[in-house]
DNA sequence: GTTCTTCGTGGAACTAGTTTCATAACGGCG
DNA sequence: CGCCGTTATGAAACTAGTTCCACGAAGAAC
């Protein structure tokens, strides 16, 4: 049916299809260099004890052949690099890039390559891709930030880890907190309540009493966790907090804005606002301005996030800078083993810009 | 020495060290299931000519023994995810995160996994990584955002494409232009040429005839042809553009702030500006802002890059957004041979906000 | 009732490196 | 000069799946 040319001709003209005939392999290079695929393999993976004129005779070989080492192959056997997941609902938003960031200094430093990966918020997709990362042997898998705070995904989450622990492979929570029923896993978070706290220790020192909160309430652990903040610290300087002066807004603009506004219209509006995140708070500033509010003088405003430009609106926001890329740094290493697994809470600090000033009427 | 018990207690028991041994490989599986690895093979492979029965057998036996597949030997055949690698300057910065999530997007949906590094501008640590995912038999590398543009960067990405060609993999630049050096290397960029120009038509078209620029001028690809656009678009208008209009600024707010301070200090200083980036663009309002100047009335500035929160300043920034998303997309598209080869310029939008206005001594 | 398919399955040969164990050669030391 | 340790190397057995080829059995067609 076919000659061993045409064999020949088919293996390497082989036009397309999935038929990836690498060109040399170990076994081509030895055989070329006249020595055994051992010595070749010693040559390639670092071993010190092959003779020189060995050496440069495989090295020879493999230039000759254009051989390039199967990494995939090598990585059966334990060898070369291994790769750090890092999970997270949206690449999108402005807390990724810097957590990233930390998680990739840290893996690339220990010859590790790092896999990014989203999951809309779908369960199917993120089941899915923890099954394939385990497939791929992953060492280490980043569960990266909020996430719905109930009894399923504690559920969810414990299962991903036992599975990822069968292969080896550990899961660290990062930028978001631990989980109460799962408390094996490992979290690097950042202190969301004292970062809030800060803000309304700040705006008491000004002088202000009726300060409102607007942010998710409830679901996502981030928004529960800095709610809670919130409410700690007015507690804490025995101040009112009445569900009044929390609004429900969604971690966008336009959803602070609309929720600000609402807030903003009461008649015994509060002085001064608190919110969940920078963009709920940007969405503030627009309410603001739409009802002839003057930011510091009429309202203060703190927000949460840092992130880039706010310190350059009118007035520069003063808001929480989340230790994001110490977040991937630690999360990172934990989750290489290379320091010790214990939840780690680094703290925010505290940006005071122009958006806060004491209230008017005091 | 070691009788097979304990053997088998060191195979099991190894406590730590790189001693993967993971617990049962698919022969262990078909061992367990009564049946040959082939069959086991085809079950997890998704071969649909095994009788239900022996299917069954197989999942029990796999389930009992807590298999995983490896997906690195299964990589070895070619079979499961590829990986997409995306290689980045820098991870911090606004055009990353839509650049990256595009890329994801498209290398999700067709089964491969992403992987992002950084080069961190280190020649030897890009070449570095360049080896790696040739090893690593990456499907496609996305060299991603502004280089150098000399002659030794050209001469390097010629033989990164080449050397990943050997392994059959693409390489596709990604938001910066082609190499003209080497033409076979296909780029996905889009048009900053006309981007800046959009910026000036509009300037031109309210009133102003002294316009500034500011941004690198030499050195990086990006710059250079942001630059470019804006000689262009003021030589269409046969408008002067001698260099004192022209100041040298990085991308960064502190160095827009500083040359933005130098030109507007001029005598003759321009009414409006355009900036290389949105970030000069903000160093150029707390210029303006130092010398006691109003955005618009005293000076309207034009930014590039539309990054989030740029429209809340006061005013807004007028600006240029660029369709990362849409060049991640297709860069991956193209470079998983998803649709053909050919250089991409798409077109950015023109965001027209309160940054422009007609200069005021016309 | 015989032939032709098709299905299900196993054996063995692939994908490509790494590593253990054994052996040979060489130099140093007594 | 012989013994011992070191160095260099190879054969073969690992890492774990996939797939071609062949064979038997069952059902379908003639």
């Amino acid at each position: 049916m076919s000659t061993p040319d045409e064999a020949q001709a088919i293996r390497h003209g082989g036009s397309r299809g999935p038929a990836r005939v690498s060109s040399a392999n170990l076994r081509d290079v030895a055989a070329r260099a006249g020595v055994s695929p051992a010595t070749a393999s010693r040559v390639f993976g670092g071993s010190r004890s092959v003779h020189v004129d060995t050496r440069a005779k495989v090295l020879t070989a493999a230039a000759e052949l254009g051989y390039v080492v199967n990494g995939l192959a090598r990585a059966m056997t334990g060898r070369g690099p291994g790769t750090v997941a890092f999970v997270v609902r949206s690449m999108i938003g402005p807390t990724f890039a810097a957590l990233a960031a930390g998680a990739e200094s840290v893996a690339t430093a220990n010859g590790h390559l790092l896999l990014i990966s989203t999951t809309e918020g779908d369960r199917q997709r993120e089941s899915d891709l923890i099954a394939t990362l385990r497939e791929q042997r992953a060492r280490a898998v980043l569960y990266v930030g909020s996430t719905e705070s109930d009894a399923e995904f504690d559920t969810r989450i414990a299962s991903y880890a036992k599975n990822l622990a069968d292969v080896d492979a550990s899961l660290v929570l990062c930028g978001r907190p631990p989980v109460t029923t799962a408390p094996t896993i490992t979290s690097v978070d950042y202190d969301h309540r004292a970062g809030v706290g800060a803000g309304i220790d700040e705006l008491v020192r000004l002088g202000h009493t009726r300060i409102g909160y607007l942010g998710e309430g409830k679901g996502m652990t981030t928004a529960e966790v800095r709610l809670d903040g919130y409410r700690t610290a007015m507690k804490r300087h025995h101040l009112p907090h009445p569900k009044r002066l929390v609004h429900d807004a969604a971690n966008s603009e336009d959803a602070g804005q609309a929720a600000a506004h609402e807030l903003l219209s009461m008649a015994d509006r509060p002085t001064a606002i608190v919110a969940m995140t920078d963009n709920i708070a940007v969405g503030t500033y627009r309410a603001a301005r739409a009802l002839g509010l003057r930011i510091p003088d009429d309202l203060s405003i703190v927000g949460f996030d840092d992130v880039p430009i706010v310190g350059d609106l009118t007035p520069g926001l003063t808001t929480v800078h989340p230790p994001f890329f110490e977040v991937g740094v630690r999360a990172t290493r934990i989750a290489l083993g290379l320091e010790p697994a214990e939840n780690v809470l680094l703290q925010p600090s505290f940006v005071l810009r122009g958006s806060t000033a004491p209230p008017r009427r005091m």
